[in-house]
RNA sequence: GGUCGGAUGGCCGAGUGGCUAGGCGGAGGUCUGCAAAACCUUUUACAGCGGUUCGAAUCCGCUUCCGACCUCCA
């Protein structure tokens, strides 16, 4: 714990020591999802990624104010100020109103959130919650002269923003590159430059999401609504603003924008971004058409899925990898996450009926401890951590077997470490232990079952052991007694 | 086309100028009534070609291939 904490800073494009603003406490920001359809692992990916470092600073001891935004309202399908409002066309699709749309897919979210054990966040703002902050940043930006409306739409004026600022900063790319590959303004829209975005759009007549403005009735634009949330919530500068690597050339570019433009600083000290999911090589999206469903991943019932997968085994393979890498999807690797996951928590089972010794202890957990604290401060390196936790696993499955020595101290140690890096960092909990009735109907089994054994009647006992096989229990005989889980 | 990031053993996936990552799988062993589990041992690596260096998978250059962003997407 006396090394320090470094992260990767998309701004700098190194690794930097985490310094707060404020110790001890913390602000973060992550961009949440656009709940006009289900979440798919992709997304899922990212949430878990972000879960990690605010259950890591958390434990750290810091005092973490974490927001993470809900989008229901303001994203069109293009970047221009045409086609249909993803919430207004789906809802038209499921006959819906556009806020039963919200609702809906809101409330799915947190479903699926709440199955891969991801904290809440401390705030959960909407957009919609928040038409009037985003307006009065609006008229801010346009009185400071970056912005201007036209036929009640206002446009960011990134020519006259980069005459003072890096518009690029975060993704360090050439201004005029960007230009020349930029589409050509399609004659369908006001903006003057090809790279201005709208920060407020007039509302079509049939448009059914809209408020009124200084500007006529609209709705705000796509990045918008972070910059007024976040500033509200964390203030005009905070520590940490995260969200997926394809966030950050527009819509991140375009929130800095913004609170420069508005309040003259860039908003966070340190931006985070978590690499995609990928299926086949190719990333998961939903435009792509290759998204995984996390029900369908839990049930497999996807086509290119052999069986189905816990959500718990599903988080173990998302923090296997580093949150920067890609990861890819397949059924191989999840199976050996699957396989890997349950030898770490039949581990964990096994810490209470440890025996311990009165000798001093043979293994030296401080040293296995240093080693995780080591992992997680290099950039929340989650790998490297659960690596050195499969030390823990062996020396713990070594006790058991009575071929290693553990005194009381470091015991405790050795539980503590477990408790504090597999429940609370990396959010992993057992969903193997059955209910209290089902615990002792197991006890009963097996105790028949050693009884005929007990009396060579091992006919007896092997159809015990092959009938809970077949139900997917399986049964581990040792000297200490017969442990059993589900496979 | 521009920008950026990759290419690691059967699979997944870390890391790094010299010391076994780890998981899964394969092989052998110990234990066991048998099995499973566990433990021990073991197997196959760093895309290709040059260069720097006492030493490179790790740094530099070139080549090939792949991906992301540049259009809504975590």
């Amino acid at each position: 714990m006396d090394n320090q904490l470094v992260l990767y800073n998309t701004l700098t494009r190194r690794k930097e020591k985490f310094e707060p603003l404020n110790p001890p406490f913390v602000g973060l920001y992550v961009c949440g999802p656009t709940v006009y359809s289900d979440v798919h692992l992709g997304n899922c990916r990212t949430f878990v990624s972000f879960d990690l470092i605010f259950r890591y600073l958390l434990h750290l001891g810091y005092q973490v104010r974490y927001v993470r935004n809900i989008t229901d309202a303001g994203h069109l399908e293009g970047d221009n100020d045409e086609g249909d409002d993803k919430f207004a066309k789906k809802a038209k699709l499921e006959q819906l109103e556009p806020m039963e749309i919200v609702q809906k897919y809101t409330l799915g979210f947190h479903e699926v959130l709440r199955l891969f054990n991801t904290l809440p966040p401390s705030i959960e703002p909407t957009a919609t919650g928040h038409i009037s902050d985003q307006i009065e940043m609006v008229k801010q930006i346009i009185e400071n002269g970056y912005a201007y409306e036209v036929n009640g739409t206002v446009y960011f004026d990134v020519e006259n923003y980069v005459k003072k600022h890096d518009y690029t900063i975060l993704t360090n790319r050439k201004l005029d590159d960007l230009l020349d590959n930029t589409r050509e303004l399609n004659g369908q829209d006001d903006k003057r430059g090809r790279l201005d975005f709208a920060l407020w759009i007039k509302a079509k007549p049939e448009h059914i999401m809209r408020w009124p403005s200084p500007w006529g009735i609209g709705f705000p634009g796509w990045h918008i609504e972070c910059s007024a949330m976040s500033s509200k919530y964390l203030g005009e500068e905070f520590d940490i603003h995260g969200g997926g690597m394809d966030l950050a050339a527009t819509h991140h570019t375009n929130e800095i924008a913004q609170s420069q433009a508005c309040n003259h600083t860039n908003p966070a000290k340190y931006w985070m971004h978590t690499n995609m999911l990928t299926v086949n090589g190719t990333r998961m999206s939903k435009s792509a058409g290759n998204g995984f469903l996390p029900y369908e991943l839990f049930s497999g019932s996807h086509q290119l899925l052999n069986r189905g997968y816990s959500p718990m085994a599903v988080r173990f393979f998302m923090l296997q990898a580093h949150y920067r890498s890609t990861l890819d999807f397949s059924n191989e690797a999840l199976d050996a996450a699957d396989r890997g996951y349950k030898r770490l928590m039949n581990a964990i089972a096994l810490l209470p009926k440890l025996k311990i010794n009165t000798k001093k202890s043979a293994v030296n957990i401080g040293e296995l401890k240093q080693r995780c604290y080591a992992a997680m401060n290099d950039d929340f390196n989650s790998p490297v951590l659960i690596a050195e936790l499969f030390e823990a696993v062996r020396i713990i499955n070594s006790v058991y077997d009575g071929k290693l020595m553990l005194d009381e101290s470091s015991f405790a140690e050795l539980n503590t470490l477990m408790q504090h890096f597999v429940h609370d960092v990396l959010g992993l909990i057992d969903d193997n232990t059955g209910a209290a009735d089902f615990e002792k109907l197991m006890t009963v089994i097996i105790a028949l079952r050693n009884e005929a054994k007990q009396n060579k009647d091992y006919t007896t006992s092997d159809r015990i052991r092959e009938g809970l096989s077949s139900m997917g229990i399986q049964l581990k005989d040792s000297k200490e007694g017969t442990l059993w889980n589900k496979i």
